[in-house]
DNA sequence: GACAAAAAACCGTCTAGACGGTACAGTAAA
DNA sequence: TTTACTGTACCGTCTAGACGGTTTTTTGTC
């Protein structure tokens, strides 16, 4: 069992546990146990709870990050390739990677300061869906409508059935395609 | 002192603590100290943490729920009028009322079960969203673009400057007005 | 409208348990 | 010899909730 592997499993019990049971459940101890790891070896890998959720969130924002850069670079478009980045990687995300609305949420509950990472690449990202050759204000429109879907989906505040959150998805698409600045 | 004063007073200052000091710090002591009440005065109130969060969220849903379906009724057209009273009244509770966030944050953190009020008030706003003389489709991105907006707010994932802020509102407004069905 | 009884509103202490974190001795593998 | 743990014991602090007591308000009765 190497280093990292065993630091994964921690993240993900961590995860699991503010997902199905809230935040407020999430207790060394009950880390460590979900992950088949004594707490003293959660101690090892993440030396404070802090540590933990900062670990989370490195963790939720790694892939998402790179994956929106790698979608923007591979766009055959030059205008809108950001926000389209955007949109379809945030719709994957949360369809198939539920860990990261645990991330967020642990770092908002326990420590803002946590959540730093997560608000310097929004920035970054808001920054590119403003000049990416559309209208500024509509690329705002549908950056926020892919972040209330989100946010409708960790809350479960109507969140859309399955084709409609298809349909959705497809309007959000075009409509990068077709608004030129 | 009204049994309704002192109740008023113990949940405006829960909100408070949760706003200002984070979900971890609203305790009841914290908050019957900050209501200037007694712990046992709370709990007469409210005899569980459970149920103070209860009352928040009734209590934060209560103008919402209202103002919305004022706002719809008060509309001179009919077309889109529940997706502007959406719209209108999530801009103005974002800014003016962060109470919303506490007690949505609250009730995440310590019991999502206590979630469900907030739920069935989105199914029905969902469900006059895309019964507005609207293109569903479009409704429904609005108002998630709405929910996008106040999500960016509570986690401060690049929030709007205040001037792109109004552009944006101004811009869902309008959608609202040259797209029926 | 005086007054006692009852109910409602509220106080403040106490306790049992949980939690984060420390310390440390030991073990197994690389 | 270092790395990656296990396991246990422990400490200080915090907290939900119980509880018994006290004040204030309401109600019924004359």
């Amino acid at each position: 069992m190497s280093k990292n592997d065993t630091r994964y499993k921690i993240l993900i019990a961590a995860a699991d546990i503010v997902q199905t049971d809230g935040i407020l459940d999430l207790t060394l101890e009950a880390a460590a146990e979900k992950a088949g790891v004594s707490k003293g070896g959660l101690l090892y890998h993440f030396p404070s709870k802090d540590a933990l959720i900062e670990g989370m969130v490195e963790f939720l924002m790694k892939n998402y990050a790179e994956s929106i850069k790698m979608g923007a670079e591979q766009d055959l478009s030059q205008t809108g390739k950001w926000t389209r980045a955007f949109i379809k990687e945030t719709f994957l995300q949360s369809t198939s990677n539920r860990s990261m609305d645990a991330g967020l949420m642990a770092a908002a509950a326990i420590n803002p300061n946590l959540l730093k990472p997560v608000q310097d690449a929004y920035e970054e990202w808001q920054n590119h869906i403003e000049h990416d050759g559309l209208d500024p204000i509509l690329a705002t429109v549908l950056r926020l409508a892919v972040d209330g879907l989100w946010f409708s989906e960790i809350f479960g505040l109507a969140p859309l059935e399955d084709n409609r959150r298809k349909l959705v998805l497809e309007r959000l698409i075009q409509l990068t395609q077709d608004n030129e600045e």
